[in-house]
DNA sequence: ACTACATAGTTTGATATCTAACCAAGAGGA
DNA sequence: TCCTCTTGGTTAGATATCAAACTATGTAGT
């Protein structure tokens, strides 16, 4: 373990703390709604976006268009968003929230609002203030670095 | 984006940090090996172990058994590892690795190398330093969290 | 206008991950 | 011994994710 280069071991605290923080944030979901999902409906109210299409959506959370596809294909099953085609564009679509998506957004904040302080006795908030610029600055770098990779 | 709590805003980083990192470490693994799966050849030469129980490796990373099963499955069928029955429990497997999987960890490590100067240039060993306790922290409290709630 | 390239969305097939449910085997207590 | 609970592994079914390849549409250059 102490082994490891340290930027590493950097990754591996941060690969673990998504896989038990998503399994937990998404235990608490409403109706078992994922976190891809949450985040799609969080996406539109945060930004005040009314439409946006799946490219542009998959490019704001750096996935890829297909993972775009299935998730929204499944959210608009569900009834959460509608997709229309965009009519200056024949190629695009427009994602827009639903009323039931916006209700369900409202809903998962409740469901998360306990998670709050259950954080805050583990970290106070003079030691996010440290690590956030530092995970910004990185993940700022990575981001690029995959934009110019392609 | 601001107007989210900073502990959203913690994990939400750290969310995409682990989500671009593994990207370009799979893109760099020698034939298509997974994460997962290097995970698994790491920990037995880290740790110098030479035979462990899936359910073992599962509690490790904080995977489920099922998890497990799936890679284990995948990893025998390509030579990774070996598994047999403990004959000391008739329930349990006891996984070892191949000489292939040993070499395919060189390799991955080999892989891996050129890396580190490229997360230098964006972070340098101070920073990693800083951030890398209260990481620690909140991962080692989320391990028991998970483990107490099961 | 035609050709070539780029972009949007989808489909296919693979891996990882989870929960729920199941079977087999160990452990403990009455 | 028998009954119960726990533990190890698997199977089934779901979602998210990727890369590769395909279709359709837009854009640019000649």
């Amino acid at each position: 373990m102490s082994s490891d280069p340290i930027e590493f071991e950097l990754f591996n605290e941060i690969g673990i703390i998504d896989q038990l923080g998503g399994n937990i944030l998404e235990r608490a979901m409403p109706q078992g709604l994922t976190r891809a999902q949450f985040t799609v409906l969080n996406h539109f109210v945060r930004l005040g976006h009314d439409e946006q299409s799946p490219a542009k959506l998959a490019s704001a959370f750096q996935l890829t268009r297909p993972t775009m596809t299935s998730t929204l294909g499944r959210m608009e099953k569900s009834g959460l968003i509608e997709m229309r085609s965009d009519p200056a564009d024949g190629r695009a679509k427009l994602v827009s929230l639903t009323p039931k998506g916006r209700q369900m957004r409202e809903r998962c904040l409740e469901a998360l609002a306990p998670m709050r302080p259950l954080v805050a006795g583990i970290l106070d908030e003079r030691e996010i203030r440290i690590a956030l610029p530092i995970l910004r600055k990185l993940r700022v770098a990575l981001d690029t670095a995959r934009d110019s990779s392609e």
